[in-house]
DNA sequence: AAAAAAATTGAACAAACGGTCAATTTTTTT
DNA sequence: AAAAAAATTGACCGTTTGTTCAATTTTTTT
């Protein structure tokens, strides 16, 4: 039959891009779950369906991959979420940034484990990655908030340490998810559990932030 | 002189315990500068000054000495914060609990990376730790949480979430203090910073629980 | 269809690791 | 001071791991 090869087709073109996402992909989900040190070349070719040279061939090195890998986390974790609009007033600003995050812990679960596993292990890699987007970033939201703050429309924070708060308290959902199920005392988390989170997170953030009701 | 061995008198009964100590001490150290995976034994006798086969003689195998620190680190973890003070009110124990969980910060940063390095890999030893320890502490904070709330001094609030959120501002300070330094643009934190934050957890935390400045 | 480029893969290797052991020394007990 | 127990240590070993390579197959280009 002529036709045996068709289904193929449509992929025979994008070997290389094709591969290198079923390894990222793969990376991440062995990273996540054995740790960036103790999982091996083997386990993430294993988990592929490839043979160790054929990973080897796409990423040269161990730390190449790791690095492949960060790279598609870190541009999720700064693009999944909104920037904010100066218009809308922080209510709706904070409250869109924070159940933005707790999406994220939720869909990317693995993506958030191994950027906190990378951070905690201060990868110069991810470092130098923050370094470079933090002075550009936060200067912006600062100013944002001063807006709102001259308006009356909240208090005035100490923006860095808003920000760590926040992310502190959305991605431990994700990073350290073994803990918050102990303490929620299930096994996994229900939609009901984020929605908590949110709303209590919220919560303390406006009364925090002294966000007026209105705006 | 008779006297010439006496400075190690008081020491010498005690071997066993001192080099314990000493290798317990290393250990975390550079179980929190390297990863829990990446630590070789022969890293932490050296910097021990210690021959690797002397710190097998102490600890059998890597997972052992690993569970020997976890087991240190949790026994601080849990008793250096006091308990709530049930006659204080609200105001007075949730602003001490904060501001020894971020002193717990500053002072035990190794331990507390360790601690956060073991709960991301998912360890079974700290998760059993966790599992024995919140049935029972968990319950008696609820409580005391809910005397208050009936007393009208603070709002109702989902307690899990709360020590949820607690614990991932506090202890960020600590274990991604590579990230809140480049936040901060700063080499080291200073006092000022551990204070800064101290500060605005708590105000965010007595805001949202809605604790009445009374009490 | 021939030539060139890209992809696949089994096999092998050097380095590093956790762990063991027997021989020796130091300390404690009798 | 003799005997027993505890502590020290250099040398060694079996595995595992990241990485390389040459040979082959598949795909693309000419």
């Amino acid at each position: 039959m002529s036709d045996a090869k068709r289904p193929k087709d449509q992929l025979k073109a994008h070997i290389r891009a094709q591969n290198q996402t079923l390894i990222l992909e793969t990376s991440e989900r062995v990273f996540a779950r054995q740790g960036l040190a103790k999982t091996t070349t083997q386990m993430i070719a294993d988990e592929a369906g490839l043979p160790k040279a054929n990973v080897h061939y796409y990423y040269r090195s161990k730390k190449d991959l790791l690095e492949a890998v960060l790279e598609r986390i870190l541009e999720m974790w700064l693009h999944s979420v909104s920037e904010f609009n100066v218009e809308e007033g922080p209510k709706q600003n904070l409250t869109r940034y924070i159940s933005e995050k707790i999406d994220q812990s939720r869909d990317n679960k693995n993506a958030s484990k191994v950027f906190a596993m990378a951070l905690i292990g201060e990868e110069s890699f991810v470092l130098d990655y923050l370094r470079r987007l933090f002075v550009t970033e936060l200067s912006r939201e600062k100013a944002t908030i001063e807006t709102w703050v001259n308006k009356g429309l909240m208090d005035p924070v100490p923006v860095e340490h808003l920000f760590i708060s926040i992310w502190a308290m959305t991605q431990t959902y994700a990073d350290f998810d073994a803990q918050v199920r102990i303490m929620l005392q299930k096994d996994a988390l229900e939609e009901s559990d984020y929605e908590e989170a949110k709303a209590f997170i919220t919560r303390m953030v406006l009364a925090g932030c002294g966000v007026k009701a209105l705006s």
